[in-house]
DNA sequence: GTCTATATGCCGATAGAC
DNA sequence: GTCTATCGGCATATAGAC
């Protein structure tokens, strides 16, 4: 039995269209009207597949956590600690490159205190990252990394690569550049994997 | 002369509660019969030291930037490196504990592609910037620092000591801690430290 | 499933007295 | 400078025909 290819339903249209709006303006700064515009449909259309406003909004997240938790999973104790962390570092920096808004919308809500995700938070992504500071742990029990708090490395990660995501206005301000641009995204991940990995003090 | 003493102004009370609301609500998120509310002023009157809700806004921006860019001023070639970089992430870590609702307004105006500071970026941002990696290349031609980019450095420590305001919702479902708890306080200041300065590579 | 029309409430801003 | 009253606009959500 083939699985139905996946379609493009409208579901999905108005999704996006939600998204894109959603990341940039935040929940209050989006209108139905502008969602519904931006993906084609009638207003009382699109609350027909979508109950509220806020309805959507939570389906959204909610979609995007699974995703956005994904390249943390890989995490595992035998593999080597730096190729690891490498990888994770190239991986989140494509996310920001590929799904900025993504990265936008969790920060939004983040900064509002997380009030629709806060369940997740205090138990999907809790659970996670417990699981992967035992594994980051455990490299440093086993002499494979410096003496390091596997929190604050994980903030440090998501920190860093996140940041040409939700900041990229002022990256572009800065540099002139955006991850678009191919030297400067390879530039970045060697920079930030460098940064992280070994530091910058001179020996 | 001596100067005026710092007098609590009702147009600082209505900042104050601005930048609280503002902080977490953003800007269509928050009405202004809130702001006044929580300035314990009546709508009229705050509309009065105001003309209207965005310019409240524009004001609370551009009052923040300038310290908000302060720490970074303070790099000078002359400086040890470690101990300036060191120094930088302390002050930076004290802002985030102590006013992250300053952090959390710029991040939020970042993401939406700061409409309302741009011409603040492109300029003032932008020489302290340019001006302050001239510093940090220096400290790496002097071979003081390991070759790292200045503007990939910069971003990394904005990032890492910035995300303990913004996320802080995550940090403390995660960690249990917020940044007001001392002793997690210099746990953190440690690790921002450690990680930056020697990265997590055995050697 | 999709549409038009509309009920309903909120909010920013102004008018004008004191 | 501060107040009360209110206008006008917009946005969410629903009703009900097709």
């Amino acid at each position: 039995m083939p699985k139905t290819p996946p379609a493009r339903t409208k579901r999905d249209v108005i999704l996006e269209a939600a998204l894109d709006l959603f990341s940039r303006y935040g929940l209050h700064g989006t209108s139905v009207d502008d969602i519904a515009a931006r993906a084609d449909v009638s207003k009382s259309n699109l609350l027909y597949y979508f109950s509220s406003k806020e309805a959507l909004y939570v389906a959204l997240l909610r979609d995007l956590l699974v995703l956005w938790m994904e390249p943390l999973r890989a995490f595992s104790a035998e593999q080597d600690p730096v190729e690891a962390i490498q990888a994770y570092i190239r991986l989140k920096l494509i996310n920001s490159r590929d799904r900025p808004e993504a990265s936008r919308l969790f920060c939004l809500e983040m900064i509002q205190g997380a009030p629709l995700l806060r369940e997740e938070l205090d138990q999907m992504v809790r659970r996670v990252v417990e699981e992967k500071s035992g594994v980051i742990r455990a490299w440093v029990a086993s002499g494979r990394l410096a003496p390091v708090d596997p929190d604050h490395l994980i903030f440090a990660l998501w920190a860093t690569t996140q940041h040409y995501a939700d900041f990229g206005v002022q990256v572009q301000s800065i540099t002139g550049k955006t991850l678009a641009d191919p030297a400067f995204f390879e530039a970045t991940i060697e920079n930030v994997q460098r940064i992280i990995l070994d530091g910058i003090v001179k020996r």
